[in-house]
DNA sequence: TAGTTAGATGAAGAAACCTTCAGCTTTGGA
DNA sequence: TCCAAAGCTGAAGGTTTCTTCATCTAACTA
């Protein structure tokens, strides 16, 4: 017992052993799995245990109750996008507004539906409170990351970038979620990304403005950490 | 016994007196009490019941089941929204894309804030599967009305206006949906309101066309039913 | 190889819910 | 005023779920 702090909600015990890793692995994926195919509804931990193929109490040893499994697929999810968004946006710094607007959707529906499933998952669970803390974490990165990139536009600049990043970001989200909701044919999907794009970067232009001379560099081009 | 129909969720009696019509609707708003103060979780229907000052019994006398009150909740709500949005672009007709983009926006953030309760309570419940038929519902109404609009655009001509509507539609329930789980400041609802407006009318001047002559009339501008 | 620690198990306790129903109260018309 | 229909009540049955814990097995170390 020598660091098993009993934090409300922070895994119970750290897995030390190949085998456990597995397990814990097995029961996040097992809870994205018994979601999208059973629903939020019949959501239980015998059934995650079940499915993941342990048994509930492997579960209760690394997860101090129900809640805590959710939001740890929650986290781990979110924390893929961000940090998708995050290298989208760096990738595109110094481009061109019109660049830097096909760059933010794409990058964003590609990271979204990288795995379908736990996006999904997220919409189910989201509301606990708890996961809005999480899901304004990712939206606080992504958010960040690219008015960082606005900065560094070529030949405009974005007024009121905050204001325009996040409106960009609950627009996107909004669209991708209704995606989601409606079961993605290919066809949908690439129309509907396309559509994106155009409204991001018509957006984006209407937003911001033409600078004629080359702005004083290295004031708004901060450093990624 | 005469009408009494068992259909798994219709409701099971009708209200006839007035004193049962009142618990009716006291049922449904305190409904959307509970899940905004005590959330999804604590959603139950004894509380629900304490809330509205009657029993439970008395909530199992008007609705078969649980789900059938949040159904009910949620029918009741977007019915309102889809008619806003209609009337909004009723009114809109004929004018010019600009005026259209403005009108949409504020017509749907009006819409929905009108009773920023019901629609939180929308976005916790609508995972049921049965929400889902419902929201689709509005969802085909709102586009259909803003087809029908974009036909009598003064000046430019919407291309793909199904799937220009269905982007609209879903981006801007994505903006609404972050200000309202952000808690909506009145600045903030400022704001945004007019990053919408921007965005709405960017994007619509990117997806049409100018026509020069004026267009043979009569032939986008079905009227409406 | 033996001992110790990590990991796994699943029946059972405890809590929370949904839903019913037999009986009581109010309403509205005759 | 009186009665039948409409409305209301809330304790209790029946489920479902979460969570625990005593016990057993696998893995690592000396």
């Amino acid at each position: 017992m020598s660091k098993a702090a009993l934090l409300p909600f922070e895994p119970r015990k750290t897995p030390r052993q190949a085998r456990s890793t597995e397990s814990v692995s097995a029961i996040k994926q097992a809870t994205i799995q018994v979601l999208l195919q059973q629903g939020k509804s019949k959501l239980t931990t015998t059934r995650i245990a079940e499915r993941a193929g342990v048994s509930v109490g492997t579960l209760y040893q690394y997860f101090p109750n129900k809640n805590s499994v959710l939001k740890a697929v929650l986290e781990e999810h979110l924390d893929n996008v961000a940090l998708a968004m995050e290298t989208t946006c760096e990738a595109a710094r110094g481009g061109s507004i019109a660049q830097m607007a096909e760059a933010v959707a794409l990058g964003y529906v590609e990271a979204k539906f990288r795995n379908v499933d736990a996006g999904v998952a997220l919409y189910a669970i989201s509301d606990q409170l708890e996961g809005r803390h999480i899901a304004r974490r990712l939206y606080t990165r992504a958010s960040r990351a690219m008015v960082a990139m606005f900065g560094t536009a070529r030949g405009r600049v974005v007024a009121e970038p905050e204001i325009v990043a996040s409106t960009l970001l609950s627009a996107m989200a909004g669209v991708s979620r209704s995606m989601l909701e409606d079961g993605v044919t290919r066809g949908t999907m690439a129309r509907m990304r396309q559509q994106l794009t155009v409204m991001v970067r018509a957006y984006l232009q209407a937003s911001s403005k033409k600078v004629l001379r080359v702005p004083a560099v290295n004031r708004n081009t901060p450093k990624a950490p």
